[in-house]
DNA sequence: GCGTTCGACTTGAACGATCCAACAACCGAC
DNA sequence: GTCGGTTGTTGGATCGTTCAAGTCGAACGC
C-alpha cells in the first residue's frame, strides 16, 4: 500500500520469518501448519493487507474460478427480464462460492462454440452456464463431448442424438417446473369458483410451452373438467394476446384465462377490460400470467414467479462439483424447481 | 489438440525453428520480424492452433484486459431494462476491442469500493464501468483518488466535494442527453398541432428527471407556450402514472402528455383510454414515454430511445485510452449522446 | 542405542508468457 | 580489411504462485 506495489507471498514470509510455502499452506491447507506458526503468519497477512494474486495461482493450478456466460441476445419480449434477474442471482451466488462470472457474446451457436474454445484456451475459464437452450442444441453436445463443465438453465427438450448417443441427454441442468406453475395457477382459479378456465398458449412444439400447457390441463382433469376445454395458441406478444383473448372471450361461458406468459397476459388484460366495458355489472374475467416480470407487478397481474435465486444457487453448486472433480453421487444432476403463484388483483377482479 | 495439452510459445518456436521471443514478436510487434520468418511462424501457429495464454501474459505484463461491472440491483421499474441492453452492448463492444466484462455484486457503495480493491489486488482488473451513479457518489471519488481507470454511464450531477477538490468532477463519463430527448418528443407533438402539452415527471432533485423536464420546457418556450404550463410530478410507477395522468386530464385543454419514463407513460396510457371512453368522438390525448423499453414496443408507445450501443462504444473507448496510458487529448472525456424519438401509435392517435 | 517414522518446515523447479541485454549477420564506409 | 551501425534473433531472468522433493529434529519401537 505504502510503497505502491502489493505484498507477495515472499514479503509475507519474510515478515513472519517463515518460508513462502508455509504462507501458502496457511492459506490453502491450514491443518498442516502448527497453530502458533499459523497465527504468526495470519498476523503478518493482516498487517500487510496481503491478498493472493489469483493470476499467478491460476497459471500454476490451471484453475480460474471464472464462469462464462453468453450474454443472451436482447430479446424483444418482456420475458427477457427473467434472464436478467437470473444473471444477477448467478453473479451473487457465484461470488458467494468464490467464483466470478465473465460475459461474452456470440452471433449464433457455432460462434458460441468457437468462443468456448477461445475462452478455454486463452483465459482458462472453468465452466459455462447456458441460459437459453433449445431443441437439438449443438452447444451442450460439444461441451459434453469435450469434457467441459457446464450447466444449463432449462431442460434439454430434444433428447435425440444423431449417433444414438446419450451424453447430452444426461448433462446437468436446472429448470423451473412450468407444469407445476400453470397447475397452481389453474387450481387457484378453480378454487375461486371458476369452472371454465381457458388457456392462451404458444404454438405446439416448444418444450416450455407444452410443459405449461400440460399443467393447466392436469388441473382441469383433476377437477373432472377436461372433457371440453378451451385453448388458443399464438405467438408471444402483447398484440397477439389481445387478439387471442378477444376470440376466446366470444365464448361467453369463459370466466378465467390462464396465459403462458406475461406478454400474452398483458394483451389478454386489455381484451378483458374491453369485454367488461360492454357488459357492465358482470364479474370481470380473471387472468393469470407467467414469469412475474416487473410489468406484471406494475399492472397488478397475478403471475407464476420463477425463483431464479434458487436456480442460480443450484446451478453454481452443480458447476462446482464438476470443476472440483468430485463426482458427487449425492448431488442430483438434474434439478427441477417449483415456482410459486403470486396472487394479485387480476385473478380476483378486473376493474 | 491431439495430445491433449495446448501448444505453448516454445512448441511453436521449435516447430518454426526460431526462438520463443521471435514468436512473441510476431504476435506483439510483427514489424520487427523479417517477412519470411514471420510467414513461417504464422504458419506454425495456424498448424498447431496455438493461442497465447492470457493468464501467463497477464502475470508478466500486469494487464488483464478485463473490465469490472457491478451487476446493478434488480430494479423493480421497467427502466431497469435499459441497463440490461447496455450490458449487452458493453459486452459486445468490449469483446470487439479485445476486452472482457466481469461481473460482481455489492450490497452498497462501500461494499462496492471494497470489491474494487479486492478485484484489483487479486485479479488485476484493468478498469470499471459504473452504470448507476448518483449525487455525491463516493465511488467515483475513490476510483479517481486511487488512479483506477473508470467510466460512468451517467453524468455526475452533484459536483460538490467536501474538500473543495475537483478530481471527481472531471472523471470520464458518457451519458444520454435527456434534455434533447424530451425536447424532440415535445417538438414532435407541437408539430402535430398540439398546443397544450403537459409533463408528467419525477419529483424535483433527480438530475436525470430535471434534465428531461428542461427539454420539454425548452421546446414549449421555443414555441412561445411557456407562460402557462401543466406539470405533475410523481414517483416512477405505472400506478402513479395512472393517477397523475387522471388529474392532469381533468384540465380538458390538455391534448398531449410527455412522460419522463415508460413506466409513467404506461400508466398515462391507461388513464387516457379511460378518459377517451367517456368522450367518444374526441381525438384521443397523445402520449410519449422515455427509454423505448420492450414494453413501449409492445403497447405501441412513442418513446425516446437511448442509443446504448453508442454509449457502450464510447465508454469502451474512454476506458481503453486510460488503460493504455495514452492521454488522448483529442478524445473528449465527457460525451453526451443524442437520443432519438421513435414515433408510434400513441402520439398519432390512441384508440 | 540405532534405525525408522513422522511432523513441520524449506528449497528448487515449474506454469507460459514478456522484458532485457547480448549477440550474430549484414550492409556500406573508410 | 576492419569498423560502426542497423536489423533480426537469441537465451536468461522475471512475474507470484503451487507442486514435488528434501532437510531437520523429535518421537518411537525393538
Amino acid at each position: 500500500m505504502a510503497d505502491g506495489s502489493r505484498p507477495t507471498l515472499t514479503t509475507v514470509a519474510e515478515h513472519a520469518r517463515v518460508s513462502r510455502q508455509t504462507v501458502s499452506n496457511v492459506l490453502n491447507s491450514p491443518e498442516v501448519v502448527r497453530p502458533d506458526t499459523r497465527e504468526r503468519v495470519l498476523r503478518a497477512i493482516a498487517e500487510l493487507d496481503y491478498r493472493p494474486n489469483v493470476v499467478a495461482r491460476q497459471l500454476r493450478t490451471r484453475r480460474s474460478s471464472v464462469l462464462g456466460l453468453r450474454m443472451p441476445p436482447a430479446s424483444d419480449g418482456i420475458s427477457g427480464q427473467v434472464l436478467d434477474r437470473f444473471l444477477h442471482a448467478l453473479t451473487d451466488e457465484a461470488q458467494r462460492a468464490g467464483l466470478r462470472v465473465m460475459l461474452f457474446t456470440a452471433e449464433d451457436d457455432d460462434a458460441e462454440i468457437r468462443e468456448y474454445q477461445n475462452l478455454r484456451a486463452t483465459t482458462g475459464i472453468d465452466g459455462f452456464v447456458l441460459a437459453n437452450t433449445h431443441a437439438g442444441d449443438p452447444r451442450t453436445r460439444w461441451l459434453a463431448d469435450h469434457g467441459v463443465p457446464f450447466v444449463t438453465f432449462g431442460r434439454p427438450w430434444d433428447t435425440r442424438r444423431d449417433d444414438g448417443g446419450t451424453t447430452a441427454d444426461h448433462h446437468p441442468w436446472v429448470d423451473i417446473d412450468g407444469r407445476a406453475g400453470t397447475r397452481a395457477a389453474t387450481q387457484h382459479l378453480l378454487d375461486a369458483g371458476h369452472r371454465r378456465v381457458a388457456f392462451l398458449g404458444w404454438p405446439e412444439g416448444s418444450g416450455v410451452g407444452d410443459d405449461r400447457f400440460a399443467g393447466w390441463h392436469a388441473a382441469l382433469a383433476g377437477a373432472g373438467l377436461a372433457d371440453d376445454v378451451v385453448v388458443h395458441r399464438t405467438a408471444d406478444s402483447v398484440a397477439q394476446g389481445v387478439a387471442a383473448a378477444t376470440r376466446v372471450l366470444a365464448r361467453d361461458d369463459v370466466t378465467a384465462l390462464v396465459c403462458v406468459s406475461d406478454s400474452i397476459a398483458l394483451g389478454a388484460l386489455a381484451a378483458v377490460r374491453e369485454h367488461a366495458a360492454q357488459r357492465p355489472g358482470r364479474r370481470a374475467v380473471a387472468v393469470t400470467g407467467f414469469d412475474d416480470t416487473p410489468v406484471a407487478r406494475a399492472v397488478d397481474l397475478t403471475s407464476v414467479a420463477q425463483p431464479v435465486g434458487d436456480v442460480a444457487a443450484r446451478a453454481v453448486e452443480l458447476l462446482r462439483s464438476q470443476i472440483e472433480g468430485r463426482d458427487d453421487v449425492a448431488l442430483d444432476r438434474q434439478v427441477l424447481i417449483e415456482p410459486h403463484l403470486v396472487v394479485r388483483a387480476t385473478s380476483r377482479a378486473v376493474r
